[in-house]
DNA sequence: GCGACTTTGTTCCTGCGTTCACAAGCGGTT
DNA sequence: AACCGCTTGTGAACGCAGGAACAAAGTCGC
């Protein structure tokens, strides 16, 4: 049993690897074989020379004087990343966001399935999202544990936000994607990763702001 | 006229401002009139050396041996991050992600009020979201012009993304943030900011794949 | 069979972000 | 009035990511 890629890969380098791995999708879908690296980065919208430091992860898999075969490194990204293999998710907080990510297509084309979806409000529970049945939160444990879910995904309003993150660590979810706008304290093994929609647009209208500023001020 | 800071502010320290501000917010509605750095940061989840770093952008806004105060430091990080007056935003997809963030109360508490939703399916214009007519999408020049909207939010399919970025830049949008799986290529003067929830999942299954196996290797 | 061209994989370097550690400054106390 | 403890603000070092340049290697043409 050898390893042969047994480093850490940058978390960044990730990131891109899942880029790459939709770009070289749609190369395969569209009948090329081969790709350089110019082309797959310009596809991805990255730097060229960044593209192959990625890929060196890996371990070589290019042809020098030709590029990398579209199927070979797809397949090998997506073995890297752990996508040949579906993985079990579950959602808690079904409002408009939570709504929208479990009606969206877009996950399941890349490996994960909500198996679960979770709410507090009685009102919610029974309807009927992209498939699955909004169930109460108390189920939560056994859902997880029936369907093995790995990945809990948080869309609920900050203030219980905290308290759901317990319950889902205590379940025996590994991995949490938290959209409420609070920091979420985990016990150790567990991995938080935060999305923060309004800080996103609070970021663009900043550079929006100084790019018209320095605009003024420069000139003089 | 002097501009007391006017040094351009990291991206990544902006960032964190966004959340200190919702922080200090919380903090001002539970009657706190000062914080120190380390209960801030504890807060908004960083380490206290940093944000008294990012605050240092700002110039000196505390005081020694006291910390600061809420009040006047979340006013003051408002009005370097341009908060104070409320900024216009377009939203061009109206699928499941884009009706919840048409939805979303977090944009509207933050100063963002969508003034125009917009999307190409005949079936979709004319519903009501969140106090917004849908348009059809050749309205959308009309109705930038008209409310002077600054951010354009792209839900759409990839395919039509670019092609919607390229509108919004002619309609005199001058901020973009892209939920579509695609790089977009925008003219000078626009900034584009990316947010892709599906490889914010593959991340976070790449880790809890790698902790595993670290777990596993690591021992031997 | 050989040469030239193309493209990869790697190395170096520059810049940025983050963290640690310490001096400066202010309030409270005696 | 002087001292002491607490907290800010800043300077320096570390580590990391990104970009450019170069050597290795394989293919295509002659």
């Amino acid at each position: 049993m050898i390893q042969p890629r047994p480093r850490t890969i940058p978390e960044a380098t990730v990131a891109r690897l899942a880029v790459y791995l939709r770009a070289l999708s749609t190369f395969s879908e569209g009948g090329r074989s081969t790709v350089s690296s110019g082309d797959l980065a310009e596809a991805a919208g990255v730097n060229p020379a960044g593209l192959r430091k990625d890929l060196s992860h890996l371990g070589p898999c290019g042809v020098r004087g030709v590029g990398y075969e579209v199927r070979t490194l797809r397949d090998r990204i997506a073995r890297v990343l752990g996508v040949e293999r579906s993985r079990a998710c579950v959602l808690v907080g079904i409002g408009n966001l939570g709504s929208a990510l479990a009606d969206y297509a877009g996950f399941g084309s890349r490996g994960f399935e909500f198996v679960g979806l979770f709410d507090a409000a009685p009102a919610r529970i029974g309807q009927r999202i992209g498939g699955q049945t909004v169930r109460p939160l108390d189920q939560l444990a056994d859902v997880v544990a029936a369907t093995q879910a790995s990945i809990g995904v948080i869309t609920t309003p900050a203030d219980v936000a905290q308290s759901v993150c317990d319950r889902l660590a205590a379940a025996g979810v590994r991995s949490v994607l938290n959209f409420a706008p609070v920091p979420l304290v985990a016990p150790e093994g567990v991995d938080v990763r935060k999305v923060d929609l309004s800080v996103e647009l609070q970021v663009l209208a900043f550079l929006g702001q100084q790019r018209l500023v320095s605009a003024l001020g420069e000139p003089a």
